[in-house]
RNA sequence: GCCGGGAUGGCGGAACUGGUAGACGCACGGGACUCAAAAUCCCGCGCCAGCAAUGGUGUGGGGGUUCGAUUCCCCCUCCCGGCACCA
């Protein structure tokens, strides 16, 4: 951190948060979603507070290019981030304007770096970022952010809009709920100048606009933008189509998909005709030519506020001093460290009330002075816990030469929900420790596997007053009528109802977790794994459910059972295997080694466990002992070991295949077990099944035609039309087309 | 709302490159064993009609491409994950 803070990779500014007036505390976003009483009656509001952020947008080209440099990661993932980068090119435009009466600069208080910098001149520019320039004549308005100077400044000779704008403070700053909440506006009176035409454009504020992103103002192009077409429908804007896409006519009755699209300039003076890459050139160079706006890449991603008002992250290192400011805490000084007796009441960040941890002494002049309260967001440190497990014992530096040696982490396991935050956050993180010196990798996670979520039912109590309370799908009775309908869900120690939240993660929050331990004692870990596995695919989501268990737990009874009986006959010298048995159960065994190696590469390990009970089904078929059954049962272990792994173990020893099966060679799939004299054609009959036949395996195209031609059902089916086709696909299928 | 993923029997799921939909299990029904039960073993099991042979129908909904679509294309519905302070 003070590092980073060195190398300006660190700062301070203020961010947007939202507030519960109530508690005067910052809620989590969880509270704020779910508006069911954490906090009853409470309003949220947004509010200012100053936060350190660290600069992931310095990296956010490097963190998109990057993404094509690993190829062990699932593209859902690496379209995900790609997403939430979010390079755009576009043109970043101004459009001039000029006060009507004298202000002072506290009117227009500042901007920000690379914004609008009013300030104390009469006039001004009104910065805005598009990515279609070429619509720039079709711009009917303007809107700019609640918190924009310009709608303070039209604020205050407008008691309306004053309270618009309060109005637009309130309410959540989760991109979510400003994205499904209604959008809403207010003009300003205040006009600026159309940077190319000159001709005048009104400001308004918009509830929808961000501050946040890019210069917090919007130009308004309703014929070619949907949310700006709604938002002029709603105040009777003008829409002025100036794209032409195919001749297709244009109507402002109701929104068409493409209005969107790309198109040629129409309506819009110098550049009629021009195509979308010509008119953006074009137009990007004339606004240049005026210095009122430029080519821009913006990018989605921001700047991470890492500030929380908690108490269980990582303290920040610093100290507030009245004379130095904010004074980093001096590396022999560290680490900072939290009081370990704190009372979490919920209400506010409990470092703030802890006299003994705030008051220290400022680092440079000795003075008193205050140390930091927030914490980092524990995002901090699983972006890089990985590293130390390198060298958990260097106890001198943050990581040493190690970490070159182990990583990248060649198999990465984490649910999907980390396919943005944490899995970003780490590969940033990892950028910067090779920036500081401190690793030589560029990408901390070689492959990486993305865990489905595994759901279960929420039930929850809402009281009157107070919090919300949780209950565990283990503790609850669902009653059902005669039909398996549901009828009512009590709780099992009182017998009083509770309701239903639906289906969701597992997690400590919603109480619907599910603990193994339970399984693990009644049937064993290999059961608990084997069930597990064979539910679904580990990408999968799946809604948890325990009723398969028995059927784990039988399999692993019968294989005992098996091996036994197995033992039994070798020692009786084993009795004669029909020939014919025994090479269906080779070719079974053998084709689903092939099927179960296939899905043991693609993680596909419940089809794998279902392989080792197609490969015990076909033992069992067989009563008898020699080498080649010998050989069959240890490729069942074998590929069972890692399923399984006690109970394949002790097998394999008992057996005495070896000492240790996880040792033993990967089986290899005997290609001559899976060669047939026969194999069986389906006979289709204008693509409907209507039977089958043997054939011999190196029987040509003509002959299988005849064949099929010949037998009874396709004649049948034919019934006498002329046959147009007949498709034979070899080793499958015949298919007659009449 | 935006981004990502998904939907197949009563249930979990299978079907690798467009080629027998429902593998493997669970549940259920029938039978064997047992005084009885449990455990175990055998048989059946998408839906509709039929004693059966068999026929029709069927992979969220609608359309398309194809000899043939769970698989490819277009549109829609619903569900799950993420949306930057749950971590």
């Amino acid at each position: 951190f003070l590092r980073m803070l060195e190398k300006g990779l660190v700062y301070k500014k203020t961010g947007t948060v939202n507030w519960d007036p109530v508690d005067q505390t910052v809620l989590a976003n969880e509270q704020v979603i779910d508006g069911r009483g954490w906090r009853t009656g409470a309003l949220v509001e947004k509010r200012e507070i100053p936060m350190y952020y660290m600069a992931i947008t310095q990296y956010a080209d490097e963190l998109l290019a990057a993404l094509d440099t690993l190829p062990g990661w699932p593209e859902r993932v690496k379209t995900m981030q790609a997403n939430w980068i979010g390079k755009s090119t576009g043109v970043r435009l101004a459009f001039p304007y000029r006060l009507t009466d004298k202000v002072n600069s506290s009117h227009l208080p500042s901007q920000g770096e690379g914004r609008d910098g009013g300030g104390v001149s009469t006039t001004g520019l009104l910065w805005a970022f598009t990515t279609r320039p070429d619509t720039i004549m079709g711009v009917t308005f303007c809107a700019v952010a609640a918190e924009h100077p310009l709608a303070a400044y039209a604020a205050k000779k407008n008691p309306a809009l004053a309270a618009f704008i309060d109005e637009c403070k309130r309410g959540s700053v989760i991109e979510a709920d400003l994205a499904t909440m209604e959008k809403k506006g207010l003009a300003t009176g205040f006009f600026v100048e159309h940077p190319l035409s000159g001709e005048k454009i009104e400001v308004w504020v918009g509830n929808y606009v961000l501050w946040g992103y890019g210069d917090g103002a919007v130009m308004g192009v309703p014929a070619h933008d949907e949310r700006d077409f709604a938002f002029a429908k709603k105040y009777h804007l003008d829409i002025k189509p100036v794209i032409d896409v195919d001749n297709k006519t244009y109507s402002t009755d109701a929104w068409q998909a493409w209005y969107a699209e790309h198109g040629r300039c129409v309506n819009s003076g110098n550049y009629d005709g021009l195509d979308y890459r010509a008119a953006v050139n074009a137009i990007a160079a004339d606004l240049a030519g005026k210095g009122l706006g430029e080519k821009q890449i913006m990018w989605r991603l921001r700047d991470w506020g890492i500030s929380r008002q908690r108490y269980w992250g990582t303290p920040i290192p610093i100290v507030h001093c009245a004379k130095c400011g904010d004074v980093p805490v001096p590396d022999d000084q560290l680490p900072v460290v939290l009081p370990e007796d704190c009372v979490l009441d919920g209400s506010g960040n409990p470092l703030a009330k802890r006299a003994d941890f705030v008051n220290c002494s400022c680092p440079k002049c000795g003075q008193p002075a205050k140390r930091e309260t927030d914490t980092m967001d524990t995002f901090v440190d699983s972006s890089w816990y990985y590293t130390r497990f390198a060298c958990a014992d260097q106890t001198a530096a943050m990581v040493d030469e190690r970490v070159n040696y182990w990583l990248p982490v060649d198999q990465y396991i984490g649910g999907i929900e980390h396919a943005i935050l944490h899995l970003l956050y780490s590969r940033f993180w990892t950028k910067v420790m090779r920036d500081l010196g401190l690793v030589k990798l560029d990408e901390p996670f070689a492959r990486l596997l993305t865990q489905g979520m595994v759901l279960n039912e929420i039930f929850f109590r809402k009281p009157d007053a107070g919090r919300v309370t949780y209950y565990n799908p283990a503790e609850i009775e669902i009653g059902l009528d005669a039909n398996g309908k549901r009828t009512d869900t009590t709780l099992k120690a009182d017998g009083q109802p509770v309701q239903s939240d639906g289906i969701g993660t597992m997690s400590k929050s919603k109480n619907n977790g599910v603990d193994p331990q339970s399984l693990i004692e009644e049937y064993g870990a290999d059961t608990a794994r084997l069930f597990m596995m064979f539910a679904s695919a580990p990408e999968d989501t799946l809604l948890w459910n325990d009723a398969g268990v028995e059927g784990a737990s039988r399999f692993l009874k019968r294989l005992w059972s098996y091996c036994e009986k197995f033992d039994g006959r070798r020692r009786d010298g084993g009795a004669k295997i029909a020939p014919e048995l025994k090479k269906a159960a080779l070719f079974e065994v053998h084709s689903v080694l092939k099927q179960a190696n296939h899905d043991f590469e693609r993680h596909q390990f419940n089809t794998v466990a279902s392989a080792a009970m197609k490969m015990l089904n076909a033992l069992d078929r067989v009563d008898g002992v020699d080498a080649d059954m010998e050989e069959c049962l240890g490729i069942l272990l074998r590929i069972l070991a890692p399923l399984t792994p006690h109970i394949a173990h002790q097998l394999w020893r008992d057996l005495g295949y070896g000492e240790d099966v996880l040792a033993a060679a990967w089986p290899a799939v005997d290609e001559t077990a899976l060669v047939q004299d026969e194999i069986e054609l389906v006979l289709q009959v204008n693509g409907k099944l209507r039977g089958n036949m043997r054939v011999a395996k190196d029987a040509d195209r003509a002959q299988i035609e005849q064949l099929a031609m010949q037998n009874v059902n396709v004649q049948k089916h034919i019934g006498g039309q002329p046959v147009k086709k007949v498709v034979v696909v070899p080793g499958r299928l015949v298919n007659v087309v009449v």
